[in-house]
DNA sequence: TGTACATCAGTGAACGCGCGTTCACTGATGTAC
DNA sequence: TGTACATCAGTGAACGCGCGTTCACTGATGTAC
């Protein structure tokens, strides 16, 4: 049969990434040792080395997982843009506090791997900044508070800082609906809509 | 001249505090060595030693001096505390802002602890937890976005994040003035008010 | 005031722990003929 | 289809680097008489 041999690499391969991303949430990217992982996923520390060079090289690749797949789940598909619209608004903070849900045990590894490590800060900001600007890009029409990338640069601020507290259980013990509807209104105010 | 030797002592102890924050603001609490310290107060490795026992127990004694002072400073003073008022919640980032121009390399090393050591997770939660309630307290007679303290703690997560991303030199490219009136109006308006 | 001894801040080389990384080995899968 | 050899995923003990921490030592300051 070929391919099996590659076939079962790729298996250990995903395995270990998801043995990372529940040890990542468990005790955070920075605390996360190499045998921690080996060992959530049942395997030997030397198996590491043969798909990753490194635990940052581990967490390019997740970046990439994710990446990947929200492109592919996004698509090019409409959606509201007017933020004089409380609807707007609340359409990108549920896309916000989804994508979260996800990937955030993926999101704050790469907060972490940025306080440490300049080149994972750039990667972070660069990850950013079309986000950034897409917000932006919605704020027309209305009558901010400051400049729109300011604007938009508080809103991002907000809904990740809400985000990272709420699903790491700091933050307010609020259920998540009333969460999102509470920044909802927020983030809209503030905006002057 | 009695004291001399134990003045030199604390003169030393204070220089290598002095040093730490030096070291922290250039390359972050965590990559922080001991010996980067006191290297920068220009001091023999095991110098440190005799003064703390360790990187945290510095980190403490640092939190200690900043709370100290902040007391000191702020004293039972009145001041605006009518959210309704855009004055009142200018006063209020004002007031935060210039705290962290004099303590932002200790809060953000607090920050960084607490992403590591769950004692330093504590720490800051019950450092922040007076503010959040004295915060909430001001929200009276507000239409609020929802419950008092989850818009409290949107209030602080929105300015610990814009402070934090301003004064690191990331954040938008903008005045510290144009800043703080953007933050005013955007936190005032989100409140309702 | 002078002398002898005690204390203590400061030194920096050496030690040792934790953990990332390597490497010789195993056994199973794949390939050649 | 069978045999001999090659490749390669996976193993885990061993290695070694970085850095926190210690410790024997120095010389200056303080104390006793």
């Amino acid at each position: 049969m070929v391919g099996t041999r590659k076939e079962q690499a790729a298996q250990t391969e995903a395995e270990l990434k998801a043995a990372a991303i529940r040890v990542f949430e468990r005790v955070g990217y920075l605390n996360a040792k190499i045998t921690d992982i080996t060992a959530e996923a049942g395997r030997a520390t030397g198996s590491f080395y043969k798909h990753f060079a490194s635990k940052e090289a581990l967490l390019v690749e997740l970046l990439a997982d994710l990446l990947a797949e929200n492109d592919a789940s996004v698509g090019p598909g409409r959606h509201p843009d007017d933020f004089r619209d409380r609807a707007a608004v609340r359409w990108h903070v549920a896309m916000y506090w989804d994508f979260y849900r996800r990937h955030g045990a993926v999101m704050s590894a790469l907060q972490q791997a940025a306080i440490v490590d300049e080149g994972f800060a750039r990667r972070a900001r660069e990850m950013f900044e079309p986000d950034l600007h897409h917000i932006a890009g919605h704020l027309t029409g209305l009558d901010l508070p400051g400049d729109p990338l300011v604007a938009a640069s508080l809103i991002t601020a907000t809904m990740s800082a809400a985000a990272s507290a709420w699903f790491a259980g700091n933050g307010p013990a609020v259920g998540e609906d009333e969460m999102i509807e509470t920044l909802t209104t927020f983030l809209h105010r503030g905006l002057g809509g």
